[in-house]
Order: structure tokens, then C-alpha cells, then sequence
RNA sequence: GGUGGAGUGGCCGAGUGGCUAGGCAGCGGCCUGCAAAGCCGUAGACACGGGUUCGAAUCCCGUCUCCACCUCCA
């Protein structure tokens, strides 16, 4: 398969480092609020291509980090009055919940930067050493990366330093303004509980070097490949490469970058309180529907939220979901049974090149259409059934046709009530009472059920 | 100023030299008592200006516009 690397600039045929395993570390969140629908995205960008490599016989190490000690969630934690470790785990819950309940595989582990700290420590000693850090020359107990060190600092997003607009120069302690943080000595304003003792004083890790420690803690000095959102690009992923490969270790040999997702056309921002968060968008949509729009756009393009095209993302899932009860019914159920999934081929052309996820979809739809114009002919159907079941697995669209589980008691009480509707409707059908008939039809309708009629009578769903 | 990405029909979104993706919305037909669902058919597009070519959405040159990043970000 191809991906783009974001360092290359182009896409590259997929070669695991290891015959058979790939190893992917992402960038997870930093737990400071809420997850909301770009967090979502990223997440299952990375769970798409998981499910991919392994339909394609790859084992699959995926990392997926939590940073739960950095700037603003001490500063969200005291400006709401809680512990802070209490809102990174309160939050790191809250994005958990909202990762299950699109059907997004766990990770293989999902280290926190703060069960990471001795690495960190032992990287940034590393560093020192090699000379590409050095203590902030004030009291403040920092210990900087030094930029200047590192010729090929920039690579990744190939900007030179001396180009770059400049930034932020009254820093404490920083030779220059590029320079960064990797340890951020202990304030007194800071609670105790968030800093630990190192060589050079009480303190904690700056943004970044978390990552570089966990990804070749927990997959080696060399991995395949390193994703996260195409707004970390710059200054973060640059940060960590230099970090990881100034330590001595050679980091991931392809980077991937996800778009972002827009709302109205303007990028999701606190500042323009347009954020849709993962809370209300699982109360709008159920998990296929999201899953299915959230996959619409490829995942390096931006995408754009609306309830619109949400709305669109229902129908297209519907659509699919009612083919699949019409064959379920049309079919044997030995006929029904998928025992080797097989994605036809234009669709895993499609995975193929890079995670062309909307084509994907579009080989889907075909085989829906041409699955619905077989309903009479089941040994074509079967066929087109089980690669249409295939599909969908791969994508994580579970679509379980006939409500699997134990019927609750609701559940209970429509399987009884419903029918007899349909059979004073038919009634009233057959009368010719056309009014009543419509009536009761509406009734239905408006309860939230579907009906269709076919030759072998009405037959109804939620 | 620097770095990267992108402009395709009413909307979303594929397509990288010839063979009109797909979805939603629209229109016509089939089916239906009427609908819904489904099937069949159908219209509509390649930001602009040049160029290369038998042929360009696709390649080249120029112009315009938009987006992201340049030390908070998925």
C-alpha cells in the first residue's frame, strides 16, 4: 500500500521495517478538555488504517499516547478549581467513552507522559550530553533544546529556522527564540504534585519530549510510522524529530498527517466558539452514521462539518443498512453466513492508495445497488452479500440488520402493538378505506418506524 | 516574509492525457390504491488566461482565490 509522508512530500510504497508488523505511534491527546469532533477524526483515521493493515496480514503495534502533564491543563485545572491530575484522568475517561462508542479499537497500549517520566529524564541527560541542550542560563530550572545544534532542524516541515517568523523571545533562559523546552523547572505557584526531582531540580516535562520518549520506549529507536493531526506538524512533530534523532534514536521512517475538520468554513477554534464536541455530535448520530461521515473526506483533505452533511451521511447509511435486511430475508441463512470476508478488489485498490477511504465507499454503494437489483437471485446475491459484509467490516461499520442482543422490554411491547396496526391498515386496504389506511400508516411514521410495503405484506423497522 | 496543501455540477466528493466514480438533492419512468423503500433512465462541472497535443479536469507557463502552519491546537 501507499501513504504520504509528510517529510518526503510524496507517497511512498509502505515497507515495514519488520516482514509482517507495522508499528504506528499517534499522537493522542493532550487531556485538557473535551474531546470534540476533530479528535474523533484523528482517532479514526488511524483506526481505519489499523483495520486495514490488518485485513492485509500485518500485526499491528499501534501506540497512542495520552499527555496528562503540560501547560494548560494546570491552567484549566485551576481556573476550575480541581486537582489537575483529577481533570487529565476525568477528561482522558471522557475521550475513552467517546473512542468506544464509535467502535474505535484500543490501541495496543496507551501510554500517559507521566507513567513516562524516568525516559523522559534519561532522554533529556541524552541530550545534554551530546550537546543539544543546555540549562536555562537564569534560575528557572530549564533545560532547553538547542535549535543551533541540530542542522537539520526544520526537515520535517522544511523551514529554516532563520526564516520562520520570529517568536516569542522574552522566554526565560532561551538562547534563542526557536529553542524549546524539555524540562520546565518547578514554579512556585505550580502545585507540588506536579513536578518530580531530576538532575536539574524539581520539575516537569515540556511539550514534546513526552512523545519522542514513549514512541521508542514502546517501539524502538526505529518505528514505521508516526501520524497525528496536520496542525502538529509544526512546532511539535518538528521538535520530536529533532529531540528523538539529536538522542541518537532514528524515529519513524514515514509521517502521516491528518486534516482538520471545518465548521462553516472557518477552522474549529475556542476563540470563534464554534467547536463541535464529541458529547452532542454521539447524541445526533449513531456510530455507523458517524463513522461513515467522518470517512467521507480522505483523510488528508479538511473536512466539513454540518448537520447537512450528517444528514447526508444517515441516508447513505441507511441506505446500506436496508440492503442489508432485504438480503438477510432474500438469503438461506447458511447463504447469510460470511465465513471468509473478501473485499472485492477496486475497493482494496482503493485502502491501498492512500487510505482512499471515499472511494472505498463508492465501490461499497455499487455493490449495494447491484446487491438490491439480485434480491431475486440468491446465488448472486450471496456473493454480493458477503462481500458487502466484508466491506463493512474492514470500515468498522457495524450494521447488525436484524437488532441483535436481547430485546428489551419497549422492544417487547412494539413487536406486539405494531402488527396489529399493520392489520387494521391492511384491513382498511383492503376496503378501500384509503383514509384510515394512510392514517394509521402515518401514525406509524410519525412514532419514528418505517414502512414498506412488499408482496409479502407490510413489513416495519425503527 | 517563510513552509505546505487546495480550487470539479445545487451540496459533498473521486478522477492525474482519450472509455462521463459515488452519495444527497432534482427531473422522468417502473412498482404502489397513494406513498415509502428499491430499480432503471436523465440533466448539470472541471477558478481564470495562454500553451503543448489528433485529443487536456488531468501536462507546461502565467494570474486570481481559499485553507493550514511559522512555538496553544486533532
Amino acid at each position: 500500500m501507499r501513504l504520504f509522508d509528510t517529510k518526503r512530500q510524496s507517497l511512498q510504497e509502505f515497507q515495514p521495517l519488520h516482514p509482517g508488523h507495522a508499528s504506528i505511534y499517534v499522537c493522542g491527546p493532550t487531556v485538557q478538555s473535551a474531546p470534540h469532533i476533530g479528535h474523533l477524526r484523528s482517532a479514526l483515521i488511524y483506526d481505519l488504517l489499523r483495520r486495514w493493515m490488518t485485513y492485509r496480514g500485518l500485526e499491528v503495534t499501534l501506540v497512542r499516547n495520552v499527555t496528562d502533564i503540560e501547560d494548560r491543563i494546570l491552567s484549566n485545572a485551576e481556573a476550575a478549581g480541581v486537582p489537575w491530575w483529577a481533570l487529565a484522568y476525568r477528561v482522558e475517561r471522557e475521550f475513552n467513552r467517546a473512542y468506544d462508542a464509535l467502535g474505535i479499537l484500543p490501541p495496543t497500549y496507551e501510554p500517559r507522559a507521566t507513567g513516562t517520566i524516568e525516559r523522559i529524564q534519561m532522554l533529556i541527560e541524552l541530550l545534554l550530553e551530546r550537546g543539544h541542550a543546555y540549562r536555562a542560563e537564569d534560575e528557572s530550572g530549564d533545560v532547553y533544546f538547542d535549535t543551533s545544534s541540530w542542522p537539520d532542524y526544520g526537515e520535517l516541515t522544511h523551514q529554516r529556522p532563520s526564516e520562520m517568523a520570529p517568536g516569542d523571545t522574552a522566554d526565560r533562559g532561551k538562547r534563542t527564540p526557536a529553542d524549546f523546552a524539555l524540562w520546565k523547572g518547578h514554579k512556585p505557584d505550580e502545585p507540588d504534585s506536579a513536578s518530580w526531582p531530576s538532575p536539574w531540580g524539581r520539575g516537569r516535562p515540556g511539550w514534546h519530549i513526552e512523545c519522542s520518549a514513549m514512541s521508542t520506549l514502546y517501539l524502538g529507536s526505529r518505528f514505521d510510522i508516526h501520524g497525528g493531526g496536520l496542525d502538529l506538524r509544526f512546532p511539535h512533530h518538528e521538535n520530536e524529530l529533532a529531540q528523538t534523532r539529536a538522542a541518537g534514536y532514528d524515529g519513524p521512517q514515514l509521517w502521516m498527517h491528518n486534516g482538520l475538520v471545518s465548521v462553516s468554513g472557518q477552522k474549529m477554534s475556542k476563540s470563534l466558539g464554534n467547536s463541535v464536541f464529541a458529547s452532542e455530535l454521539l447524541g445526533r448520530a449513531d456510530a455507523p452514521t458517524l463513522r461513515y461521515f467522518l470517512g467521507s473526506a480522505q483523510y488528508r483533505s479538511t473536512l466539513e462539518y454540518s448537520p447537512e452533511l450528517l444528514g447526508e451521511a444517515e441516508a447513505a447509511v441507511g441506505r446500506i443498512r436496508n440492503f442489508l435486511v432485504r438480503a438477510e430475508a432474500a438469503l438461506a441463512p447458511e447463504a447469510a453466513a460470511v465465513a471468509e470476508e473478501q473485499v472485492p478488489e477496486e475497493f482494496a485498490a482503493a485502502m491501498d492508495d492512500d487510505l482512499g477511504v471515499p472511494q472505498a465507499l463508492a465501490v461499497l454503494h455499487e455493490h449495494v445497488r447491484r446487491g438490491n437489483g439480485q434480491l431475486g437471485a440468491p446465488s448472486e446475491l450471496a456473493e454480493t452479500y458477503r462481500s458487502v459484509r466484508a466491506m463493512l467490516a474492514v470500515l468498522g461499520l457495524d450494521l447488525a440488520a436484524s437488532g441483535q442482543g436481547a430485546p428489551d422490554r419497549a422492544r417487547t411491547a412494539l413487536d406486539s402493538l405494531v402488527p396489529v396496526l399493520l392489520q387494521q391498515r391492511q384491513q382498511a386496504r383492503e376496503a378501500h378505506d384509503f383514509a384510515r389506511a394512510d392514517g394509521l400508516r402515518a401514525l406509524l411514521v410519525q412514532a419514528g418506524l418505517e414502512i414498506e410495503d412488499t408482496p409479502q405484506g407490510a413489513k416495519w423497522r425503527l
